[in-house]
RNA sequence: CGGAGUGUAGCGCAGUCUGGUAGCGCACCUGGUUUGGGACCAGGGGGUCGAAGGUUCGAGUCCUUUCACUCCGACCA
């Protein structure tokens, strides 16, 4: 795409409401901006387009490890949730409101209640099993505090996947492979995570892990052992205990944020719901659930929480909204903006993301558009500037910033090179 | 919900104590000069000062009420 031609509002000069990191430098760099209300903003096209990638990731993982996407809607009838009773349990996280019938209705906060609704009036038999159903799309919570930007906004993107089983065996083989491919999704988009046992809290059930990204600015306390790959959030294990329970290692404490939670439910949403299949006996069994959470726009805040410096974000490979930025220094100079055009093509031939800094007006030089390629923080810049005319270009590596210089011939060549 | 703050142009702020024509920087528009690290000169546009009520000849400023937002806490798949 061309930067000319998409709405990056960039800013010097942060809000002076947001104190956390990702959330000062996704408003700078014009991901998102506030939308007059506590907790809710607008994703402007850099941050739809990234959001969009990272939901394409997350996708592409339960896709490949067998889950069916579905979408539900955003408003769910009231009368789902007093069936299992949290309609009282949510309390007033839970937005509600009527509609010209008088009915009530919530906004969507996660969607147990309505995905087992969906299950039940479509499954009957055991040999439909197991089923893993999930979607990705907005949820609602009327926060006590919403708070950090997209850390803990009221409107949030979340993925919820939900599975049913015929036995408890087969719903553990699942969440073992839920937690592989969290592991594999987490790895993907570069960030130094934990995996810790946790709380199941008013989602309910036996066992539960969260995924933690690793971030002093993280809102959960976790202890982790030096030794084995043990972990848990301080809610499980006492936050003065030292020494691992699982290898007798020394534990550390750290902070997290939660960006993934994964729970083995058994039949609590089922029993009281009636969500019955027939098994090879010719009875009716309730099914036996697992539930599984990824707050996909927390992902965003998470990545930037963790790859930032003090000149804006530093997206990792396939989190970047683009992979390269291609920055025409004198755009209104024909060698130097025809040199842009084509090397712009050839990457979009190889299947590159490219962002072609193409701005002309007197106002953008080339000051302008180096910051902003460092705040916006796309992996490389290629500089096209006047050493043009003897066929050289500089290739900036944002994390670290290091400068290299090269002929234009052998640039296509480098960066897949560096890409792949 | 308890505690503390803040609401003045898109963003950052001054002005409020001590009432007297609405200001500054950035951004935006026009023209010119610039052009490899957020340029310069000149001119210009944009405001029911969060809202309502009150005091006053006169309110951004004083009084009352209210709303919103932020931070700390409690809470939170």
């Amino acid at each position: 795409m061309r930067f000319s031609r998409l709405l990056i509002p960039t800013m010097k000069e942060a809000p002076s409401d947001a104190v956390l990191t990702s959330h000062i430098l996704l408003l700078r760099a014009g991901f998102i901006q506030t939308s007059g209300g506590s907790g809710l903003y607008n994703w402007l096209p850099l941050g739809k387009i990234t959001l969009d990638k990272v939901r394409a990731i997350v996708k592409d993982e339960l896709d490949k490890a067998g889950c069916n996407e579905v979408h539900l809607p955003m408003v769910t009838p009231l009368s789902l949730w007093e069936e299992t009773g949290r309609a009282d349990k949510f309390g007033k996280e839970l937005l509600r409101f009527k509609d010209r019938h008088e009915n009530s209705f919530t906004l969507s906060p996660t969607n147990e209640e309505a995905m087992v609704n969906l299950v039940r009036q479509t499954v009957k038999s055991y040999k439909q099993l197991p089923l893993n159903v999930y979607q990705i799309n907005w949820k609602f919570r009327d926060e006590v505090r919403p708070r950090f930007g997209l850390m803990r906004g009221r409107e949030f993107l979340m993925k919820d996947a939900y599975s049913f089983h015929a036995t408890t065996e087969d719903m553990e083989r699942e969440f073992a492979l839920m937690e592989e491919t969290y592991k594999k999704i987490f790895t993907r988009l570069g960030l130094d995570f934990k995996v810790v046992e946790a709380d199941s809290g008013a989602i309910g059930g036996a066992g539960s892990k969260e995924f933690m990204v690793l971030a002093d600015s993280g809102e959960d306390t976790i202890m982790v052992c030096d030794s084995c790959d043990f972990g848990a959030n301080v809610e499980v294990v006492a936050e003065d205990e030292k020494t691992c329970p699982k290898c007798g290692g020394e534990l550390s404490q750290t902070k997290g944020i939660e960006a993934g939670h994964i729970f083995q439910l058994g039949t609590v949403y089922s029993e009281p719901m009636k969500a019955e299949f027939l098994n090879e006996n010719q009875k009716l069994e309730p099914f036996i659930m697992g539930t599984y959470g990824i707050g996909v726009s927390r992902l965003l805040a998470g990545i930037i929480e963790q790859n930032h410096d003090e000149k804006g974000c530093i997206w990792t490979k396939e989190s970047a909204p683009f992979t390269v930025d291609i920055i025409v220094a004198k755009a209104k100079n024909t060698e130097q903006m025809e040199a842009g055009e084509k090397l712009y093509a050839q990457l979009q031939a190889k299947g590159v993301d490219v962002l072609l800094d193409d701005r002309a007006d007197k106002k953008t030089g080339f000051g302008v558009k180096v910051k902003d390629f460092e705040l916006i923080g796309m992996p490389y810049a290629v500089v096209i500037g006047n050493d043009i005319s003897e066929g050289k270009v500089e290739l900036i590596t944002r994390d670290g910033l290091e400068k290299e210089e090269m002929a234009l011939d052998s640039l296509v060549e480098t960066i897949l090179e560096k890409l792949a």
